[in-house]
DNA sequence: TAATTTTCTTGTCCCAGTTCAATGGACAAG
DNA sequence: CTTGTCCATTGAACTGGGACAAGAAAATTA
């Protein structure tokens, strides 16, 4: 149940056998099924979620019902609106599980909580936010800078496993183009070999 | 000369005199001519700069020399490539002063001892990275889902004492658009009015 | 002040990517 | 087995914004 976030958190600090006890002991199992809904724009989003089993993405959606997504998250990563989350802000976005999931749910009390009387996890949450903060600097670059085959190129490199487990379309609003436009690639691609 | 500094830390956290005049007491003040390259993408960023006077750019450069500015910084500010400095890993980006500035520098080893010493200020860190996040959430997303003209409406609502100071190409590569181009939708907003 | 460099504008042409169909699968439900 | 729903594909017509070139204006420098 445990393994993989006691794994996760050991690459980044080493914790003391007791200290891994309370964490897991403050940590909320819950599964999900598949098309849920965790977070609607408006809401506060009172969780910050580590993905033991399936898939989640979060979205934002404009006006006109178009879809950007922003994250794919998969097996070790964790899912939250961050800002939302700390600061009890409305959210602006959705997050919503594409597969059946089983998380590991914190809330802001219980993190509070835990920060307090384990400090030492102070610096797992800092380098997530980091990474995060760096995986999105080098996506707006890209998104940018490069063309649409190349986006989806550096996609399917960086993220190989996500392809096979979701739609072709959510994949097309997180490079930001038309699902139509993204089979072109592909065809076109797959003739250049 | 810490009024700016100090000031903006009351926002986030409140600190004892002495921690103040500690604090106060391990920042490097430094004056910069404009045009300065802070830091070169290869190289391992070991600042953190409080921005007392003056405008500085962060940007991305392709390898055909396109340029993307990631971030304007003006008063009240902090610079620095968060990733490099924290993982002392080489930055893939540039930093470079667009006025002469008068800034308020930390380096790695200081920024640990202050933290050691002045625990209440990893909140005022954990919130810059936070805001930083959240601020390039929502600008991936309107980068992807609007038209050219409204990223320039929202720049200028945004930061609407940028554009004075700062020359116009480089809002160009903000927004990600050419400066050509950018140009014609000023004057095609200023025919509308 | 003039000279030089840098930045901004304007016009023309062009292309990557969009929009809007129409078609055909794959799957689930009755 | 059939019907409906959701997706991926394909094609035709269109458009936002880019590339290039040439000139005007502004800012630096001498």
């Amino acid at each position: 149940m445990f393994d993989r976030i006691n794994s996760y958190v050991y690459n980044c600090t080493i914790l003391t056998q007791e200290e891994i006890s309370f964490f897991n002991s403050l940590l909320e199992c819950k599964t999900i099924p598949k098309k849920t809904i965790l977070l609607h724009e408006g809401e506060v989003c009172n969780f910050e979620a580590f993905i033991n089993k399936g898939c989640i993405r979060s979205y934002y959606l404009d006006e006109n019902g178009f879809e950007v997504t922003l994250q794919f998250a998969i097996e070790d990563w964790w899912v939250s609106d961050i800002a939302s989350f700390h600061e009890h802000r409305p959210s602006d976005m959705f997050i919503e599980t594409l597969e059946d999931c089983e998380l590991l749910m914190l809330s802001p009390q219980t993190k509070e909580n835990l920060l307090e009387k384990v400090p030492k996890l102070e610096r797992v949450f800092r380098l997530l936010v980091q990474r995060n903060l760096s995986v999105l600097q080098s996506r707006l670059f890209k998104t940018i800078a490069t063309s649409a085959q190349e986006k989806y190129v550096d996609f399917i490199t960086r993220y190989p496993t996500i392809p096979q487990r979701v739609a072709q379309h959510y994949i097309a609003s997180y490079l930001g183009i038309s699902p139509e436009f993204l089979s072109k690639i592909r065809t076109r691609m797959s003739k250049e070999h």
